[in-house]
DNA sequence: CTGTTAGCGCTTTCAC
DNA sequence: GTGAAAGCGCTAACAG
């Protein structure tokens, strides 16, 4: 029941009790050596006894800057996101930063908003996953602090990013599906506007070049935002004509939405999909998944910020593009034993 | 290549480009009425040419609160806290708070460092998942800013908190279990020193009360920490002389990795648990999942806090515990029928 | 309508 | 070893 405004003792409160100045007090908790043993201890007893804690606000200010690193991500509720963060944070402790977390909920147009506030606050430094192709507001945010985009690229802004193997893990997981025989692949994707879609069905169509044969373009759905519309999509390809002997989604919740269609439909159809998730190895199910690591693409976007931080003095080196490397898992039926959903009964 | 120390224009800079003085400045940006038409879109101007953001560390320090609240968790890579996360922060966001956010990784004793950092960060408030029942961090926390623990409760500490139907849920969901004949129901559980733990525990024991028999102790297994533990600890239990015939396990990661034994074994068992997850509904295996709104536990969490932050000056009411409902979900079963409550309303 | 003064809590600089 | 003064950027309170 204390919790009053104007927030506790300071260090002239702290002073009092000791009988030294605050200038002293400073000197103590900065472990500044030139301060006698027993004033030392006068202070820390003070200390203790009020409960002071240094007001960071104001040590910012004076200091000038805020021991805070803004983190931007587009759906926390995404498990790939929540490991970014948890990679992002785990390398800003090691640097004392603390993280001021936003989500955009993948809506643009809220972006500029949580950005600027982030500015505002005076984080030294911003890693962001951004929502939208406008970045005019990530520019803005550049003219005060070092930006590093985390999983897509900057569009036209000159600054690091983090990406993921996006074409390559695609190109790899389609080829697997190729490898079987199957011709008819249909892809599955979010919306190509968004790097990651674009990159992905790149890739896609890669696979399919490389073997001599065209994707059937009745078998690409695009724009497909989460797992509902993705299983809505995958419904209406399994009830097609010709229907597709296998299926490519490009991200965990499309994976889930076609795995729920297959499961609905009472079908089994070889898939493959970027993103590994909770339990995939348990479906039962012939699964081809491009696997990385989330954690790595925030401890490396983490990385290349607080290398900027730390040399905001010296001549900014060009930028950097770092691609987290991916690899592809295989569930189920690596290689035609056992072909149904099952999970190997006795 | 702009991003420099001591960052950026003032509002006296500001204010010269504009010819005002800086509280003129202030004025507009804060839409005080009192400032001349003319004035206000000169001010503006400068504003825009020098691409001025207000410092919100300054203002923090003037005004007295720095627009940010705490949160700690103890694992975000699970779904349920970056659910809660979301919660809060969408409550916090509607408030115009941001939330500064850290993780503990379920390591109680690296938790009183994150939550002294916060404070000094000048948190208005925190929100807490604790780790550990040692809680003498938080009643010193609570010396400077209110704190509303989530998920778990106060071990001694007279403050706000929000929790799940703990024992509620986990009677229910074993109770289902037992109502289908089964006797010996095993028990797969996270620490009992953790509240949770405890409370699911004390809910799996009612049930089969209710009913006249006892659990086996042969069949409790406790301690289990993630889903690779859980996993092994099923195995052992399927591999006793006298198996259990059923499973009830108390969180997501514990189901996971007991559905991941079931599979290496070849079996299949009926699985009651805690926390519904991703794709559950395609196992194909007979499920009942205790499932609630992770989001709401941090939204009503956000919403205790605020209001104590509203009524700082009041008297604090006494404090409040709420609990988020839960209700049982059911797949893979042949009855198909929703037991317990009616389905939840929504 | 606009400006001046003072001070939020801290730390750098300079004095003793 | 310790303290006094000044100021980080902003805004409430009081002029004018």
């Amino acid at each position: 029941m204390t919790a009053r405004r104007g927030s506790g003792p300071t260090m002239l409160d702290v002073g009092k009790l000791a009988q030294v100045s605050a200038m002293t007090v400073s000197r103590v908790l900065k472990n500044d050596p030139g301060v006698s043993d027993s004033t030392r201890e006068r202070v820390y007893a003070a200390v203790d006894q009020l409960g002071y804690r240094r007001n960071q606000t104001a040590r910012s200010l004076r200091l000038g800057g805020s021991g805070m690193i803004g983190l931007v991500v587009t759906n926390l509720a995404n498990p790939f996101y929540s490991r970014l963060a948890l990679g992002v944070q785990e390398v800003a402790t090691q640097y004392g930063l603390r993280m001021l977390l936003s989500n955009s909920g993948e809506q643009a147009d809220r972006e500029p908003e949580l950005i600027d506030g982030l500015v505002d606050h005076q984080v030294e430094g911003l890693i962001v996953v951004p929502a939208g192709s406008r970045q005019q507001h990530l520019a803005r945010a550049m003219r005060h602090v070092p930006v590093v985009f985390a999983a897509r690229p900057p569009a036209g802004l000159d600054t690091d990013c983090v990406l993921v193997e996006d074409f390559h893990g695609a190109r790899e997981a389609t080829a697997c599906l190729l490898a079987e025989g199957h011709t008819r692949v249909a892809f599955l994707g979010n919306p190509p506007a968004l790097y990651t879609g674009a990159e992905r069905l790149r890739g896609f169509w890669a696979a399919h070049e490389e073997i001599g044969i065209a994707p059937d373009h009745a078998l690409i759905r695009q724009g497909l935002v989460d797992s509902a519309t993705a299983e809505q999509a995958a419904l209406d390809l399994l009830g097609q004509a010709e229907p597709p002997t296998a299926l490519f989604c490009t991200n965990n919740r499309i994976s889930q939405g076609a795995i729920r269609a297959l499961y609905k439909a009472g079908t089994t159809l070889p898939l493959a999909g970027f993103d590994d998730f909770d339990l995939s190895d348990v479906l039962g199910l012939p699964l081809t998944l491009v696997s990385y690591d989330a954690d790595e693409i925030g401890r490396q976007a983490a990385r290349l910020l607080i290398d900027r931080l730390e040399h905001h003095d010296t001549a900014p080196p060009a930028s950097r593009r770092i691609s987290v490397p991916t690899r592809v898992v295989r569930h189920g039926t690596p290689s035609g034993q056992q072909p149904g959903r099952p999970p190997a009964d006795a």
